[in-house]
DNA sequence: AGCTGTGAAACAATTCACAGCA
DNA sequence: TGCTGTGAATTGTTTCACAGCT
């Protein structure tokens, strides 16, 4: 009897799990096989039950799992039943899409505060809040208990910002600008990178005749 | 002597290998060690070397690594030395977003061409482009050489889209769109989902005790 | 019969540690 | 001395395969 640490990437899959059981939620599906939920998903059967299981025995042995109750229980575990809140800064064109972006609220998260530098449109309205100075921002992440701070400023800038968040004690971050900051190991870093996401894809592209992916060891 | 894929999480930290030497040379630095270079990207120096290592011997023993050649092989290595095309489908606030987004074009990827369902939207400029409808997709993606498709449509279309994109031969896909698509496995597909980060984000957030992510096994 | 849950086995990635070069 | 490049060791992840429940 001991204790195992649940390793990073299962956790980072039970988001897809989520996303995938409330779909068979909205289709009226109320019981999935590893098998079936494997096949949506591209995803071993053998992986998706590894996965659960640390988490406990969710399944039915013959059947396949509830869809409901497995949905309820992977949503507590991720902790996905409250409104987290987040403060945006930087509302320039790529902030503005975030604030205006309708995935967020019916998934948890809502952005509460949006701040910028930029003095020149601070009390300006984007959807239904008024850009603050970041002078405000500790007061704002005090008063609206802001759990989380989403990076949208240029890179030059994002390593402050993100500093500043961290001081005013922001649980994790989102981090839209090109750099890879630094923050302290009890600050949970996400970052959305898209020129990285094309800059590896393009090694595969180049290279279509399938031999230079080999390299004479 | 054998042959030896390259691990995909090797390429996929590339892009970020090429992104501190471009600010080392901004920085008019030119010789950088693996462990100096580690602690800038928070990585150790064996993995960097290791990573190095299946693409050549770039380094200088005592020495380090040049950054300017380095860079140039890198670039090399992942073909960021053309200027690759893409298309964008979907031009809601997200699609305008992308289109507006400075971030690729300097980085070797263009956006061509923008398409929408929405025929009231069709002929409408942003920026430089002007809006076409999906029956002109196939024709722009012969007419410009377009490599990439990027996806910016609801989630209910995105898989019709995809599917679209790879029936006109375009070698990668860029997902916006919350869903996991499925993809013949000659299309490179990166997808980029604000929501799972969050949603993983959580996790961690909601057991601040350090108690709960381990289980009895 | 069909499926879960899970140790054990197989495979993959990372780190170690050191020979060898500048 | 200081650093690379790399086999070997270690650590982490996925898959296998089957006991056991429904």
């Amino acid at each position: 009897m001991e204790f195992v640490e649940i390793p990073e990437v299962v956790i980072l899959r039970l988001p897809v799990y989520v996303r995938a059981l409330t779909q068979l939620t909205d289709e009226c599906i109320s019981v999935v096989s590893s098998q079936q939920l494997g096949a949506h998903l591209q995803i071993s059967p053998a992986q998706i039950r590894k996965d659960l299981s640390y988490f406990g025995r969710f399944g039915k042995q013959g059947r396949g799992y509830n869809v409901g109750f497995l949905l309820r229980e992977l949503r507590d575990i991720l902790c996905l039943d409250r409104q987290w809140t987040a403060c945006l800064i930087g509302v320039g064109r790529l902030g503005r899409a975030i604030i205006n972006y309708p995935g967020f609220t019916p998934e948890s998260f809502k952005i509460v505060s949006a701040h910028d530098h930029d003095t020149s449109q601070i009390g300006q309205m984007i959807g239904d809040l008024v850009i603050q100075p970041m002078s405000e921002l500790a007061e704002s992440i005090l008063s609206k208990d802001i759990n989380i701070g989403i990076v949208a400023v240029p890179a030059i800038h994002a390593q402050e910002v993100v500093d500043c968040l961290v001081e005013n004690k922001v649980s994790g971050i989102l981090n839209y600008a090109p750099i890879v900051p630094k923050v302290s190991d009890n600050i949970v870093l996400r970052n959305i990178d898209p020129v990285l996401s094309l800059q590896s894809m393009t090694f595969y592209l180049g290279k279509r005749d399938g031999r230079e992916h080999i390299r004479r060891a």
